[in-house]
RNA sequence: GGAGGGAUGGCAGAGCGGCCGAAUGCGAGGCUCUUGAAAAGCCUUGGGAGUGCGAGCUCCCCGUGGGUUCAAAUCCCACUCCCUCCGCCA
């Protein structure tokens, strides 16, 4: 979440910049409005219980001095101050309680140069490398879901058989090429991030320090009976890994990567592009993150939007890369940008990797600080992330790219070394 | 799942219901002594919030949330987590 305080010396401000993201003006008046009447209820119970402490204080003194008459006396007026602390503070507590859900849902200050505007159709496109529409022929104009079927590599139906649509089955070299491509994710990055194998389920309070909730519950499988979360992404486990903490400036930056199962329930996006693996349930991704202070960010950023590129280039991939605009942005991020591979089957560009800065909003939920090295109050983390690769749709623009006229899919060499010796997926492997 | 034990500051570890935000030790930082270092001695050393121009003042935090009390780290209840043992199990 933003910082309150913002909202007391820089409420205007604020409220220009969260409009940028289409937030009503009003809603964060109503935080700053909840804010002043928390801070009031605040020194009022102050006030009140510093009386309490200090005539109970008496109340002992009297008695040792051998006073009872003083002591009942003391203890009968601290009992009534007690009582109207009680109620004081009831008060307090439920503001306190409904200033902290405002806060939580009030989205992050936009970054002063991401580009405005009001939907995706504001992001800017960056740059496109290694596009060439006239360099597929008729065999490249299969979608993936066609090529998935006839080399029995993809098996939809039987995925909808067991989980429902949307949940994909890969077989033979199909779910060979799914791992494949995490294993080379992993390993293009090891050079510089620490493997992390997190759980997949996770508590309330760990989803929420992502700004996925309370805002958006539907989005997210929820286990009822034992009140724990699918997690939509490696960043969720790998954000709270360090939460409540307080880190040394000179183990920062973090650089976590992980590699987990990703549950999205789509609510919001029904029906929505989603044929084939282009919007799917489950899907396999390995995520990227750090934790760094807000001086290294900027060149943190950077460094994983250039490895997500570096796969896609390693795949030999057209992609291209947008700069996201304030209208589209994420409720936690400040600045997003996108990568997109084309799919030369399904004629889409498909986002594979959203690499985003939160600034310090995640770090601020989470309780993720770092003590100066010179010094001075501890100060909050900023957080970054990125998908190193994300399985589905990078499956789908692959395969379509290496489709040989013979209906066989060449692979790239860079995986070559996880398939046992295979430099193509053909009818025979893919029984 | 069952039975026990535990949770206190960076760590270890005390803590009769009142003067405990917390003894003591270690660690860390500063100073003295020393050519330098070690040793020794002295001092400092948690986090958060409110308020004030400021020195400051006030409040909250002893796993979490409730309760009892004039007063709770200390008593009561619930929950969470950790440890030991039993059971079950990839």
């Amino acid at each position: 979440m933003i910082d309150v305080r913002r909202l007391r010396t820089d409420l205007e401000q604020t409220k220009a910049a969260l409009a940028r993201k289409r937030v009503p003006a009003d809603e964060v008046e109503r935080a700053a409005a909840l804010d002043a009447a928390a801070r009031r209820l605040a020194t009022q119970a102050d006030e009140l219980r510093a009386r309490v402490k200090s005539l109970s204080r008496q109340v002992g003194e009297a008695m040792k001095a051998g006073r009872p008459e003083q002591a009942e006396a003391l203890r009968a007026e601290s009992k009534q101050l007690g009582d109207d602390l009680a109620v004081v503070e009831r008060e307090a507590t439920g503001v306190d309680a409904t200033l902290r859900d405002a806060m939580l849902r009030l989205p992050n200050i936009p970054a002063d140069d991401a580009p405005d505007g009001a939907s995706e159709a504001g992001n800017v496109v960056l740059r496109t490398v290694g596009f060439d529409p006239a360099r597929y022929g008729p065999h490249n104009r299969v979608p993936h879901w066609d090529i998935g079927n006839e080399l029995r590599i993809l098996d939809l139906e039987r995925g909808a058989k067991i989980s429902g649509s949307m949940f994909p089955l890969f077989r033979g070299g199909g779910a060979t090429l799914a791992r494949a491509l995490c294993q080379l994710a992993l390993d293009r990055n090891s050079d510089a991030f620490t493997e992390v194998r997190p759980p997949s389920l996770v508590r309330t309070p760990v989803l929420e320090a992502v700004g996925q909730l309370p805002k958006f519950a539907d989005d997210a499988y929820h286990i009822e009976r034992d009140d724990l979360w699918a997690v939509p992404t490696a960043e969720v486990p790998l954000t709270s890994m360090r939460a409540g903490e307080v880190l040394a400036e000179d183990e920062l930056p973090l650089r976590l990567m992980a590699y987990t199962p990703c549950f999205r329930r789509e609510a919001g996006a029904a029906g929505r592009d989603t044929r084939g693996l282009l919007r799917v349930h489950e899907f396999d991704k390995v995520e990227i993150l750090s934790v760094c202070t807000r001086a290294q960010a900027p060149a943190m950023h950077e460094e994983i939007l250039n490895r997500a590129i570096g796969a896609i280039e390693a795949l030999g991939l057209p992609y291209r890369v947008l700069d996201i605009c304030t209208g589209d942005l994420g409720q936690s991020h400040a600045r997003s940008f996108d990568v997109e591979v084309y799919a030369p089957g399904c004629d889409m560009w498909l986002e594979v990797s959203s690499v985003s800065w939160f600034s310090d909003y995640q770090a601020r939920r989470a309780g993720i600080r770092y003590r100066p090295v010179g010094g001075g109050p501890n100060q909050i983390c900023d957080t970054l992330n990125g998908s190193a690769l994300a399985v589905p749709r990078v499956w789908a623009a692959l395969v379509e790219t290496y489709r040989q006229p013979d209906g066989s899919v060449a692979l790239p060499s860079c995986l070559h070394p996880y398939f046992r010796g295979a430099t193509s997926i053909a009818g025979s492997l893919a029984t």
